[in-house]
DNA sequence: TTTTAAATGGACTAAAGTAGTCCTATATAC
DNA sequence: GTATATAGGACTACTTTAGTCCATTTAAAA
């Protein structure tokens, strides 16, 4: 499927959302903020903070932060972050019907996969926020 | 997920294997000649038929034929016939949690889609062929 | 120092989409 | 008329995605 998951739409909103905020805020306060339930808000915030797009802090009145600011965040980062990478064909090279040696299609495939990887990296979060104060996607 | 389905992969190759006959053939000759099993062959060439991407002849010794050369059949056409548009956020505009005035990112993933629609357009089933006999995709 | 709020990690369930198969009907060449 | 194909659609199995939950760790606040 041709398609961003939802996860990763989430991860645009959350993102969005947290740049208006100076201090680190939950899980809990940006799902109430988004509409996102809270145990999908806390997923995504995970895995972005493993992908070191924001900065965690534990403990009472501690939560998540921006690491930096939305226009240095690519579009094609967070889809890394949350679908891992960009690559539209998936060979493995082990199940393959046919020997890798007569694979010719593979190469060119690449070359489209970097395309496509190419769109997303030149669009960053910023982009996709508007001016207004309306963050949710559909 | 960011990532062309199998049977968009087997409906290239089907494809650039049609090329090469200048007679109809049947689905279970393409299937012998690829290496796909035979229902999935015949499932994917009745994809490419309603897309008009091939012409198909019914009775005794017909099959399946292009209907135009391969540098004439975009990548873009083969993944709308398999795939459905290409459309990165499905956005129904139903369930959404927001309301439609709010949903202000829409528009900007409509031109994402947009673009990466463009990067398909702009291969053809001819780029991705080889000079080699080599036909499979892993 | 105790309590409380919050992230972390991972397991788990449910839902949705994809791949693949099969069967019946229909068309056409020989 | 018979054999060979496509056409359509139903169906199953499998994989991925979405979403939830719980036990643990961390740290601030009281």
């Amino acid at each position: 499927m041709l398609k961003i998951s939802k996860l990763t739409d989430y991860a645009t909103i959350l993102l969005i959302h947290l740049s208006r905020h100076q201090k680190a805020i939950s899980s809990s306060i940006l799902a109430v903020e988004t509409g996102v339930p809270e145990p999908t808000v806390a997923k995504v915030l995970k895995m972005l903070t493993r992908a070191t797009l924001v900065q965690s802090c534990r403990g009472a009145g501690s939560g998540y932060m921006l690491k930096s600011t939305l226009d240095q965040i690519t579009l094609a980062s967070v889809i890394l972050a949350i679908e891992g990478p960009i690559d539209l064909v998936n060979c493995d090279h082990e199940h393959c019907r046919v020997t890798l040696k007569n694979c010719t299609l593979y190469g060119k495939w690449e070359g489209i996969s970097l395309q496509v990887r190419d769109v997303f990296e030149k669009v960053t979060i910023a982009d996709l926020q508007n001016q207004n104060k309306a963050i949710h996607s559909c």
